[in-house]
RNA sequence: GGGCCUGUAGCCUAGACUGGAUAGGGCGAUAGCCUCCUAAGCUAUAGAUCGCGGGUUCGAAUCCCGCCAGGUCCGCCA
């Protein structure tokens, strides 16, 4: 890696480790980094020593300043407190920061290829109907994960589990096959999923009414379980415009999946029966009425009910037991197993995890579970009409846009541009409004926030790429090959600072599985970015190499700026 | 009844895993900045018992215990 700050970092460690073993003393060395840029670059608090040396954190950080050599890149060395601060060379971080940038262009901040592959399965929601907002962070986080890996050097693949065996996809199947269109209510959407849905919820209301329905419904699950072509044949046809709908959607945000994996492939090819074989002759499975579980009690599950079901009393498996095989597939074909589940998916994906540990898989998946978003009124339901379909959020943000476009551009702009705007900038609010919040928060959905296009929200950072655009358009200067010491106003080293931290950024987000921490950075640099336009005029600027040199800044923030918001799914437009 | 997650200004949120520098931001509010590269921007002011109570520690938003509130799960559903 020769990222200027990783080489930076390493040879203020190197420093370091002299002059605390030239003072006699031990300890682990990391280093922080000071809550603010004029403080220092990289910080050591000497807390821990102070036991060891007997002396006071205070002294030992003088001691520590005082016995540290200096090199090409620790240019100063103060004390504060406890804290021994390092000051980076500005001038070789500006440099090299600057070089890097240009010449990796769309590749920079992108970690070495790791040559490892990486399955994140997310979204897997039920074709039975519509995505609606209540899980929209499940695919929108997921595809943030997908980016965020491949820029940290994996191959990565998404996977899709599709349920196509359980209960849910033969009510609708029964519905589809049963139901008279002229009864079901008109959805207000085109599209195949809202088409559909209708006979979902009439069938899943009948089957509770009418024992006949229900048995009818038990009688296909069977059929599916024993493999029965023309019943698959028949869900499959029934599920598939769903389906459809659910890919469209996800499109409309820049989400693809790479593979939708069906649950039958693991009844189809016997692994159901390889698992539930393991798992009979595991010492913790118990019988009850032909029916098998697992007893979880020793593994530290608790509640009013420890036994886990895998094998129903007439035979069929349940979706957890062919969830086991999927993962002991999936452990198979990848170095890191990733999962994107909703918060009730813990006490399964458990289920699993301990499954997967007796039948002896080779790994088990890391798992990002999120919190529901709800609405002011309580849970999302379809049955009791309360919901926001993700088509209605992708609409309403988008039709926000292009008021704000109209508002601010309406004069300048052509109607197709300004749509095309309005497109990037609804479609990046979204994404960026369910991102830079961790997952395990409770969102409560509302409008005005979901919409809300200032401040710290995905339009702040495309303006200020779409500012950077605008300064180069209007240049005729050459940015290679400029003089890196003109640029001294700490407007500009701050800037440069932050561009330099990007690689080490994704690192963090990949290492720790927080996607969130790239909108954090995002939001930092163009901050950033804004205030050294507010302080430093780049075209009005006489002195052609200061001129020049801040062009070539403009131009690096405007490829980190793009570069980030690739990662975050986001499109970097270059007017709005 | 039990498990897990969440609780930081009027609202939203970072920091918590790995205890340490005056708890960072944003929205909203108030007061300013467009003869000057797009004001979706910038500056300033006000606003915080870090849910409550104990404990550990030189030091706690952060670790431990108890409690309170919200979410979620404890199905031969998915």
């Amino acid at each position: 890696m020769n990222y200027p700050l990783y080489e930076a970092e390493k040879e203020t460690i190197k420093l370091l480790k002299n002059a605390i073993s030239k003072l006699k003393y031990k300890c682990e060395i990391k280093l922080e980094t000071p809550p603010q840029e004029d403080i220092g670059d990289f910080a050591f608090p000497c807390f821990n020593l102070a036991p060891i040396a007997k002396k006071s954190p205070n002294m030992i950080a003088k001691e520590i300043a005082k016995s540290i050599e200096k090199n090409k890149w620790v240019k100063k060395v103060e004390t504060k407190g406890a804290y021994v601060n390092f000051f980076l060379d500005d001038k070789a971080i500006v440099s090299q920061t600057l070089k890097l940038v240009h010449d990796k262009k769309n590749q920079y901040g992108y970690l070495d290829k790791k040559n490892k592959k990486v399955i994140v399965e997310h979204t897997s929601a039920n074709p039975n109907g519509p995505l609606h907002v209540g899980r929209a962070r499940n695919p929108i986080i997921g595809d943030t994960i997908v980016r965020i890996f491949k820029a940290a050097g994996y191959n990565v693949e998404s996977q899709f589990y599709l349920d196509d065996m359980g209960k849910q996809v033969a009510i609708l199947t029964w519905g589809v096959n049963n139901l008279d269109k002229k009864n079901i209510p008109k959805s207000e959407y085109d599209k195949p999923d809202h088409q559909t849905v209708g006979f979902y919820q009439i069938a899943s209301k009948l089957m509770k009414e009418d024992e006949k329905v229900s048995e009818e419904l038990a009688r296909i699950v069977k059929k599916l379980e024993e493999g029965d072509k023309k019943t698959i044949e028949l869900v499959h046809k029934a599920y598939n415009p769903v389906l459809n709908g659910m890919k469209e959607s996800m499109k409309h945000i820049n989400i693809t999946v790479d593979s939708y994996v069906p649950e039958s492939n693991f009844v189809k090819d016997k692994s159901v029966d390889v698992v539930i074989e393991k798992l009979k002759n595991s010492k913790y499975c118990g019988e009850e009425n032909n029916a098998f579980y697992l007893d979880l009690e020793p593994f530290g599950i608790q509640g009013r009910n420890t036994k886990f079901f895998f094998v129903r009393g007439d035979g069929t498996t349940l979706y957890a037991t062919r969830d086991i095989a999927y993962h002991l597939w999936k452990a198979e074909q990848a170095d890191i197993l990733i999962n994107v589940l909703g918060e009730d998916h813990k006490l399964e994906s458990r289920q699993v995890e301990i499954a997967l540990g007796i039948v002896g898989a080779k790994q088990t998946p890391h798992v990002i579970f999120y919190s529901f978003v709800s609405l002011p009124g309580g849970k999302m339901s379809t049955r009791r009409g309360l919901v926001v379909h993700l088509d209605d959020l992708i609409d309403e943000c988008i039709k926000r846009a292009y008021k704000e476009v109209k508002k601010r551009r309406g004069a300048e702009l052509t109607d197709a541009k300004m749509k095309e705007i309005a497109e990037i900038v609804g479609i990046g609010a979204l994404r960026y409004n369910i991102i830079k919040v961790q997952p395990e928060k409770d969102i409560v959905f509302k409008w005005e926030e979901a919409l809300n296009f200032e401040g710290n929200a995905a339009p702040f950072l495309q303006y200020a790429h779409a500012r950077a655009c605008s300064i180069l358009a209007k240049s005729k200067d050459d940015i290679k090959n400029v003089n890196a010491e003109m640029l001294k106003h700490s407007s500009e080293i701050q800037l440069v600072k932050k561009l330099a931290k990007f690689p080490l950024v994704i690192n963090e987000a990949c290492n720790s599985y927080k996607p969130h921490i790239i909108t954090t950075y995002l939001f930092n640099v163009a901050s950033q970015f804004n205030q050294f336009y507010r302080d430093c005029p780049v075209l009005p600027e006489k002195d052609i190499e200061t001129r020049r040199a801040r062009l070539a800044l403009v131009d690096a923030t405007r490829i980190v700026l793009k570069n980030a918001l690739e990662i975050l799914g986001i499109a970097a437009p270059k007017e709005m």
